[in-house]
DNA sequence: GAACTTAGTTAGACACCTTGCCAAATGTCT
DNA sequence: AGACATTTGGCAAGGTGTCTAACTAAGTTC
């Protein structure tokens, strides 16, 4: 609990109560008066007098009676979907992927399209209005009835200077101030930026295997390497924001060709660092990172050494995060850890009982694949959005 | 914010606002009614209502007029030290030490034992009884006072089998069971068993260098490594306990004449770790790792170059968890960091600058010494005593 | 269609906090 | 020394919010 909190009068506890309704309507779905009454210990003048004031605020509507029991149809109640919209946005390396989703959740309008690469950043930014216009009218309404818009890129906001850090694949956002040129893309909404491997993280706790686990990790492995920390359920983003940046972590040994006695994780796990070493084994026409983990399915030996490696190497960068953060679970996203899940689990987990001192926590490989960054983001958007919705219409205007 | 939360009837308005004035008294000491009204912003009935409960649950007292400025004397109220007390212990690998203090934290009587060493657990637990015996008699007041005792130790508590693990120092204590020994040194009084390490992070944000920040680590280099992490301001104990349990990190290089290619971080960096590789380089005569930080301020190159590796491995180790964890501020305690913090914190800096991406977190030398432990324990202790306490008195028996 | 059951509303009571006013007590100015 | 300004503390009245209990409304079951 913690001795302290705040003191209030009467009017918040309305508020409070207000908002716990609201939440179980979110919880419940379509619902009941008694229904609420039993889930929040309410008693039921309470509940209806807090359905009305919801109701005249907008953000609940009454659905139609459910019959069928016996005694007298209960008149259901819902959130009222168009009582927000989130706009969620994936910058990745090669696809924007945009979704508008209703403030229940449901996805209205999305949207997937290859990047041509190397935009500056008033390009992107030019293109990404152009879509989000073509979504919302897609959903049927305005730009302006968007709530909150999520980006998830690539790199680490400096929310001083308003700049992306470490985002070599989006070039021109290391300058100040461009993070500003978003607020063009839906004008007047609200935008929030995050970075993509933390909002995977999100993702993953929402609709994932994160469900339930109040501690775990995410490592995205694909073209770079990066970690989303879930602590206590919720986003741990470090003090300035690069918490589970390691893609520069020391691996142990790293392959002694590439470099000098000590790899940097990124450069010898990612899917360069995987066909890289393939190739140095002997292996020919090889376009992806694929092509070698669907060799070692097939029973290639070199292909089975080189997945080999590469669960060693993720081992023991495992190993130190494990040491630290004591996850419950730790999660394999990114191309590789979707792609070669199955046969990464295995041995990472066997490397880690050596590497570990207590018991290991739970692998597995996420079953999001390409949509957790978008989910993520939809995910925080609902979250924050619906927080921003009740503010604006219960606590802000309270009438009788 | 989040919706959701608890609904609730007008009752808890109460509990909740003697709640915050209970808090504002703690914080502020002696205080008088309109200085609680401003603070807490509840208005003067209130306060004398919330007071009047306060001090019939014998939480609080009335402490005498301040007079002084213009118009009328106000009455001053304080909390009522014996309202609880809290017995705080350290059960170091050389030295017991033990803390009894009230509810406002003043410590009314305290010991520095030095340890028999292979003591079992019974023995041990006679002691410790035996001592708190003693403490509480100094104090004047009953072993059935004590609010809480917090204890404390190395190792990792398995809170299944009621073990410590990862304790070689604590020999017996690995048994199933052996933790609830501890109920039997303040009979019935509640007791929590919490890692040394995590305390003295605790210890450091509430007395120390980490007041005020919200994520920060302490890293603790003494006889062993160990490492505590505060995460917005609250300590982190990750899914098993074992967050920050980095002694078997394996460093980058490592002594390739210790351990064949990859070290340990224990086992290079700790105080014996010190003390072999200067030996190994020549030096003679050494009766622990304090003698070469002696030699190096008096400018011994051995002892300089033996400080030089020590910073990289330190260094090295950071690198990890600062990319994991991206902290504010790393503090070094244990021995090591309070013996030669100040040869340290240059080099170990500087090397961090190549190493990690971003920002580096300051890096300081702990203040607290040996004291950090107790501080911890002590603090946890008062946090938990004080919501104990008024749980039990007001939220249990609330009376007209 | 009568009995039963569940849903929703209304009225009265209780709890909590606040504002406004008044009395008490202290320092300061004349 | 006495009047005045200032601050503290208490009391009464009013407002807001929730609950219980009783009552009305509207379904199902037999």
């Amino acid at each position: 609990m913690g001795i302290g909190g705040t003191a209030s009068t009467t009017a918040v506890l309305r508020v409070m109560n207000e908002r716990a309704v609201f939440g179980e309507i979110l919880k419940l779905g379509k619902v009941s008066r008694p229904e609420l009454a039993q889930a929040t210990g309410l008693s039921k003048p309470t509940i209806s007098m807090a359905l009305a004031d919801l109701e005249r605020a907008r953000l609940v509507r009454p659905i139609g009676l459910r019959t069928g029991n016996a005694g007298r149809a209960a008149l259901l109640y819902e959130i009222r979907p168009q009582a927000g919209w989130v706009l969620a946005v994936d910058v990745g390396r090669e696809f924007v992927r945009l979704a508008l989703a209703d403030l229940v959740g449901d996805i209205a309008a999305r949207r997937d399209e290859q990047r041509k690469g190397g935009e500056t950043p008033d390009e992107l930014v030019a293109w990404l209005g152009e879509l989000t216009r073509e979504l919302v009218d897609e959903a049927g309404v305005d730009v302006a009835d968007i709530t909150l818009t999520v980006y998830g890129t690539p790199g680490i906001q400096d929310k001083e200077t308003s700049s992306l850090q470490l985002a070599p694949n989006l070039p021109g956002w290391e300058r100040p101030g461009a993070v500003e040129l978003l607020a063009a893309v839906a004008a007047d909404a609200p935008y929030v930026v995050e970075n993509d491997v933390d909002l995977a993280a999100v993702g993953e706790g929402a609709y994932g295997l994160g469900q339930g686990v109040d501690h775990f990790a995410l490592v995205w492995i694909g073209t770079g390497i990066g970690m989303g920390v879930v602590i206590d359920g919720k986003l741990y983003r470090g003090a300035q924001g690069a918490a589970g940046e390691i893609s520069y972590l020391p691996v142990g040994e790293g392959d002694p060709l590439v470099n000098r006695g000590r790899g940097m994780l990124e450069s010898v796990a990612s899917a360069d660092g995987v066909v890289a070493l393939a190739t140095r084994l002997g292996m020919r026409g090889l376009t992806s990172a694929k092509d070698v983990f669907d060799a070692a399915r097939a029973g290639d030996s070199i292909a089975c050494e080189v997945v080999a490696t590469e669960a060693d190497h993720i081992a023991h960068a495992l190993a130190g995060v494990i040491a630290v953060l004591d996850p419950q679970l730790v999660v394999l996203g990114g191309g590789i850890g979707v792609q070669a899940g199955d046969l990464l689990i295995g041995p990472v987990t066997d490397c880690l009982r050596d590497l570990v001192a207590l018991r290991v926590p739970m692998i597995k490989a996420s079953t999001l694949g390409t949509e957790a960054v978008l989910l993520g983001a939809m995910a925080v958007g609902l979250t924050t959005a619906r927080d921003l919705v009740f503010e604006r219409a219960v606590a802000q205007i309270p009438p009788g």
